[in-house]
RNA sequence: GUGGCUAUGGUGUAAUGGUUAGCACUAGAGCUUGUGGAGCUUUCAGUCAGGGUUCGAAUCCCUGUAGCCACC
């Protein structure tokens, strides 16, 4: 079981600084969660991991199942000892990867919507939930068909057909062993009209009492805290009443998941942080980029994890400290119009500028590689695509979010919250 | 030296005398949010040189140049 305390919180704002205790030790609040999907920080060792600062590591329970599936993780003595990381672990549930690998891959789209907002009325080319998607010639690649009692869906490895229900999402994450695990909810596209997302929000709430249920028939001394997730979109209404509803029930933490709107990530968690208990910790599920971390913390959110630092780890990208912007509008910062800002926080090792930079990611970056390497060793091995890029590289983005959680953390506890909003995106 | 063959972006190639000279890789730029070591968008870039035939030439002819092969 896990116990949350609250150490500070932000004057004026819903934010805090506290610690989640684990059977595998503390996490400090704000914290960022570094994913590790399948029992691996890609490209990182748990040694790397740990001493880049992390508290944690977030696996997933779609991948765990499918491959090496749940009696090697219970033989190997869970999650944590099968790959060597002594510190607290989190499993999201596969709730998730129902929408992206199912109704989602393929076609381009995300959780976040940088779009306008569909009317109400619209009726968006996607298949719906209830069964077309078999018949869509599109969705043959890995469909998955979502009814009131659960997902079936198709393995991305092999394409064998497997079927999650709440329960057996619940008793799959036990067998993995995470300290800290989520309710199997069902997440949309951010285009889905507000009936389909208020369905999926109803769906998600009758899950997760059936998650609870089967979480307690469960139970032994040291079982994993169960964390039920709010959805809801970009819907006021909806996600204040996924709050209300989640929030009563007898989770012992929160995952906020979902779509949102991007310019309103801030606002959309701030409704429902509102809503929730304040003594509970909550999660962020799959957020995300260095603002949103600010956003997240303020309005309320006490962990994130998300792919993108690894991810574009590989892909040559590289997060810096943001320059020019003298924009304190964090809300609006960079995002009315994101191609006129190219650089956005992030440079691009793989562009030509760099084959000749001899100086660091960052200069006064504390990070190992920005300790060790220049661009022009990374811009090179990101042309010549050796692995060392992407190790290098994760690192330092890693460290990077991580260490940015850790000052906002400080900034908290010290009571300089706006200092630090000020000097971190000055 | 003689004869033959070949010559299209940086590389490899495609194009009945009529296409906006196509494709792939490379190169330049952008995208990536509960993982996708992937992928997508986009840009730059070419008919060896000089003549000729033709309404029209990458394509046919001549000369030159370069490379490859064969022969003394």
């Amino acid at each position: 079981m896990i116990r949350f305390t609250i150490e500070t919180s932000i004057k004026g704002s819903k934010g805090r600084a506290g610690t989640i205790d684990t059977p595998h030790g503390k996490i400090q609040t704000p914290a960022f969660i570094p994913v590790g999907t399948k029992a691996t920080v890609k490209s990182l060792t748990p040694e790397q991991v740990k001493s880049l600062g992390a508290d944690a590591i977030l696996a997933n329970t779609y991948h765990l199942y499918l491959q090496p599936g749940t009696e090697v993780l219970k033989k190997a003595g869970g999650l944590g000892k099968f790959m060597n990381w002594s510190h607290p672990t989190f499993t999201d549930s596969g709730g998730f990867q129902a929408f992206s690998l199912g109704p989602a891959f393929g076609r381009r789209l995300g959780k976040i919507g940088k779009e306008e907002k569909p009317s109400f009325s619209d009726t968006s080319s996607l298949p719906n939930n209830d069964g077309d998607a078999q018949e869509n010639e599109e969705s043959i690649m890995a469909p998955a068909k979502i009814d009131d009692d659960g997902v079936t869906f198709k393995s991305v490895i092999d394409g064998s057909t497997h079927r999650f229900t709440p329960e057996r999402s619940i008793e799959i994450q036990h067998d993995i062993g995470a300290d800290i695990i989520f309710a199997f909810d069902e997440c949309i596209s951010p285009q889905e009209s507000y009936t389909r997302q208020k369905a999926a929000v109803e769906r998600t709430h009758k899950w997760a009492e059936r998650c609870l249920e089967r979480h307690k028939e469960l139970k032994h001394p040291k079982y994993s805290a169960l964390f039920g997730i709010i959805q809801g979109g970009r819907y006021e209404d909806l996600r204040r009443e996924s709050a209300r509803t989640i929030g009563a029930m007898n989770f012992d933490g929160f995952g906020i998941g979902g779509s949102f709107d991007k310019e309103d990530i801030g606002t959309a968690v701030g409704w429902v942080c509102e809503e929730l208990p304040e003594n509970k910790p909550r999660h962020l599920l799959g957020i995300g980029e260095p603002i949103d971390l600010i956003l997240g913390i303020e309005n309320g959110v006490d962990t994130f994890d998300c792919v993108a630092p690894t991810r574009i780890a590989r892909n040559g990208a590289a997060y810096v400290s943001q320059r020019g912007s003298t924009s304190l509008d964090l809300a609006r910062w960079n995002l009315a119009e994101p191609a006129k800002h190219p650089a956005n926080g992030r440079i691009n090792l793989l562009n030509a500028q760099f084959i000749s930079d001899f100086t660091p990611i960052e200069s006064g970056c504390a990070c190992y590689t920005c300790q060790n390497y220049t661009k022009a060793y990374l811009a090179h091995l990101f042309r010549a695509k050796e692995m060392l890029a992407a190790t290098l590289t994760s690192i330092h983005n890693l460290y990077y979010l991580v260490n940015l959680v850790k000052n906002a953390r400080k900034a908290i506890v010290e009571g300089k919250w706006n200092e630090f909003k000020e000097k971190t995106f000055k």
